[in-house]
DNA sequence: CTCATGTCAGACGAACTGAGATGG
DNA sequence: CCCATCTCAGTTTGTCTGACATGA
């Protein structure tokens, strides 16, 4: 139950307050506002999956493996791409499986190395799936579709500077 | 353990993947970013905060206090300053007070409610924990002042969208 | 030998749900 | 009576650590 609206910004007041007393504000604003804005956007994504049995990051997963050629990609390679931890993958692959979403299957040539397979079953849900959050447009508003880019872009300065990635 | 970087940007890849295969990438470029820089951000500042006991929301509450005129608020009030759920503030003011860094103190004429209060140790660790958080400007590296503020006001209009406030 | 890969057990933080006690 | 405030018990989710088995 999330509470109901302020009449005023609430980090813009904090952001007033911290200036006075404290010092610069703009840092603490920007993370207060990445942070709080993840939160809106994560309840709004996982309501939105909620129906279909997938919370936001088993929906990644699964959107990863489609994308993938074959439809299946080592573990590994999946924490990778989705920043996860090792055991995460397991996780989330354990939930998947259980759903019949996914399948393990033995890497042909690296006997160490599990491959995490999509099924039918599971192109079907992420195609259903997708429709629920794009209905909802990943509980993002109130941004053009300029603003919407400019977002992107100033969030992959945050994430090469913090080492993301290189190029 | 956080997976190492990768030599291209995942996101940028899988919108790439998405444009052609679902539709329109733009929404789902930019709600995924905010996923992933809100992560770097929370474990660089978890990670900061963690010497002197705190996690990024006891941090918050604690700041919320002192900012507040006697150094204390009803916890229906932290609640909606920092968009929590009600649970989930006994459970962080529980933490505080066990550290002695809160207290709880009857309202003086609403007996419903209960107050925390920041105590003078809290006070103090609540300054070291900021010079801390500072020293690493909470994770965020990579912009420019003007676009730190861009950053903010993007979300600013999201956050508004999604009804966190009025005006 | 080393290193990589995946899993397991156990802990933790944080959010939720549903129920209840107390009081306005 | 209804409603607000706070707490408690229990569940879910994802992350982490440390250890381990297997195999390159």
């Amino acid at each position: 139950m999330r509470p109901r609206s302020l009449p005023f910004d609430p980090i813009a007041k904090a952001a007033e307050l911290w200036q006075e007393r404290i010092g610069d504000s703009s840092t603490m604003a920007a993370v207060t506002s990445v942070m709080r804005v993840q939160q809106i956007l994560q309840s709004a994504v996982d309501a939105a999956l909620k129906p279909h049995g997938l919370t936001f990051a088993r929906y990644e997963a699964l959107v990863l493996l489609t994308f993938s050629k074959r439809g299946s990609l080592p573990m590994r390679v999946m924490g990778e791409r989705l920043q996860l931890h090792p055991t995460s993958v397991t996780n989330i692959v354990d939930r998947l499986e259980a759903d019949g979403l996914v399948k393990r299957t033995p890497h042909p040539t690296d006997r160490r190395t599990t491959l995490a397979e999509i099924t039918e079953a599971g192109r079907e849900r992420r195609e259903r799936a997708t429709e629920a959050v794009t209905a909802v447009d990943f509980g993002l508003s109130g941004l053009t579709e300029r603003q919407t880019a400019q977002l992107t872009d100033l969030l992959a300065k945050v994430r090469k500077s913090a080492g993301d990635f290189q190029d």
